[in-house]
DNA sequence: CCTTATTATGCTCTGGATGAGTATAATAAG
DNA sequence: CTTATTATACTCATCCAGAGCATAATAAGG
């Protein structure tokens, strides 16, 4: 605090040597499935060195996402910067500095695209999807196993403690299911040793994880962290149209916020609220693709954007 | 993309050296005033290198200012991550990423702190208190500067969508103001050259900064950055109550939510939001320290915390 | 003692947003 | 021509936030 402002800035001498990594959370919903770009066999998120030469982290980001997977980036955000110790795995002497990103793309790649591969995010967490009802894996295995955990607590007022906090995580004892709260499950779930990522780094003997797909280091974590933060954007910003293509249906549109807030909404109302919000302009044209009664056609109104202070969907 | 995980890291050859700083938004509230901690007499906002040692960021962070300032730290938050190329002068071989925080603190050092010293936000964004309504400046100096700077846009539609964003920016042309946009507004204040930061940085000849107190490189910004942060944070979680003493009365919370929003808010109301969100309970004690009727003392209800999600004040 | 200023605190009214339901229109498939 | 499916228009009740009115409790000044 005393000598070293941000710009007057000393040589630094005497300073560690740090290495700088992006992590991305690349998301994308084609017909209203959420899905995450992941590679390593779905194992891990994509990564990658930071260079010298980007401008800033977020060109770095878009340019090298943009060269692997030939689609353009809609929208960035960064999601949050870790340097914990225990992140590399025992290397102590150079430290590296991993900054995650958000980022929102309008298809997934046509051809092939390996080594990367789209993922729905819910194989990662199974218990997140309440489009068709709350799944039973919560009733029948995350329940009875956090209860189990609580109950394991020493004393008194921490069961109490463990207790609420996973009845207000998973929305159990008359508690309302609140679909923000995805990193806190996750955190919780790790907590309990009910996640292999936390059963391999605590070698706890006793395997029991939830049946889900697990991420190597703490990916899946940051899985989460970008999950939530996405499901908290979508209701006061229009951000779901940077994952959607140029005109759309309102069920369509309505059918990727359902995806992504892992929730069903009511569809007069969704209508309503995405009319009187002036978000989008009809172009004219029909969709008959479903069957039904046609659908007319949407494309977002750009203007919305710099009209005023814009709130989202839901 | 391709071979670098986040677990099985290939040793960092070929990396280039980078350093690592954290910069401090460290926030007080006492009696009603929004302070922020300076060093460099208010030209700068506290920051120290990130050393290997430390457990994680945040824990470095924390140990840091707890040692500077001699106060715990109540709350602590990340910001943003900078690592532009344009932030560090001219040095280009070593480049440094800069972690920003906001840091909530209960009470300013009683004892004199230099060479750190607490200054009111708004001597650096004067136009951001509408407490008293709305600051002449902004009528007198920001609007029609604004005006002029869109209409030197050279296209029609450029002129119109300059115009359009001051407006809704700053809440002129019957825009409602809007208190959590700060950081838009120092951005377009800066894009149109009307702070010292850009002339400085753009070496724009006639310069007509909008008279506030500027800073050393890109702290304003960062410093903008962590209002707005704590302004949306105060509606949505009771996150206030770190910036009180233990014991307060209604009034004093009311005051000190005024001081963050910028603005002031309907007394009975407020007092309605908090009471039947269980926020608060009653010590049973009184004050009367400034004429009038005494109030009642409260204090936090810490156990909300864990209950359930919590919603915030206003 | 009485008036005034100041603050705390209780109560009401109103408009808008939100959740949820009902009804009707337009198409395809059998 | 019936059924299934989807789109779209209304309606209704509830809740909450903004705003105002009224009253209680104190200090200070005449």
């Amino acid at each position: 605090m005393r000598d070293t402002s941000g710009v007057s800035r000393e040589s630094p001498a005497g300073r560690h040597a740090i290495s700088a990594d992006l992590i991305a959370v690349l998301v994308a919903a084609p017909n209203g499935s959420p899905m995450v770009l992941t590679i390593k066999n779905a194992t891990a998120l994509p990564s990658g060195p930071f260079e010298l030469g980007h401008r800033s982290l977020q060109s770095g980001l878009r340019d090298w996402v943009e060269q692997q997977t030939g689609h353009p980036l809609g929208y960035i955000e960064q999601l949050y910067t870790f340097a914990d110790r225990d992140r590399s795995s025992d290397e102590m002497a150079n430290r590296v500095i991993s900054i995650s990103y958000l980022g929102l793309t309008r298809e997934e790649p046509a051809h092939g695209t390996p080594p990367g591969s789209w993922r729905s995010w819910y194989e990662f967490f199974p218990w997140e999807d309440h489009r068709a009802g709350a799944p039973e894996i919560i009733q029948d295995i995350i329940v009875p196993r956090l209860r189990q955990w609580a109950d394991g607590a020493g004393q008194q007022d921490m069961r109490q403690n463990r207790l609420r906090r996973a009845a207000s995580a998973f929305g159990f004892d008359d508690r309302q299911w609140n679909e923000e709260l995805v990193l806190q499950r996750y955190e919780l779930l790790y907590e309990a040793d009910l996640v292999e990522e936390a059963v391999r780094a605590k070698g706890t003997g006793e395997a029991s994880a939830v049946p889900s797909r697990s991420m190597s280091g703490d990916h899946r974590r940051i899985l989460a962290t970008g999950i939530a933060r996405l499901r908290t954007k979508i209701k006061y910003r229009p951000v779901v149209f940077e994952l959607m293509p140029p005109e759309f249906t309102l069920l369509q549109l309505q059918r990727a916020v359902e995806a992504l807030a892992g929730l069903t909404v009511h569809k007069q109302n969704f209508r309503r609220l995405i009319e009187q919000q002036d978000l989008v302009e009809e172009t004219g044209q029909m969709s008959s693709d479903t069957g039904g009664r046609p659908a007319k056609l949407f494309r977002f109104r750009h203007a919305v954007l710099d009209e005023r202070t814009v709130a989202g969907t839901k």
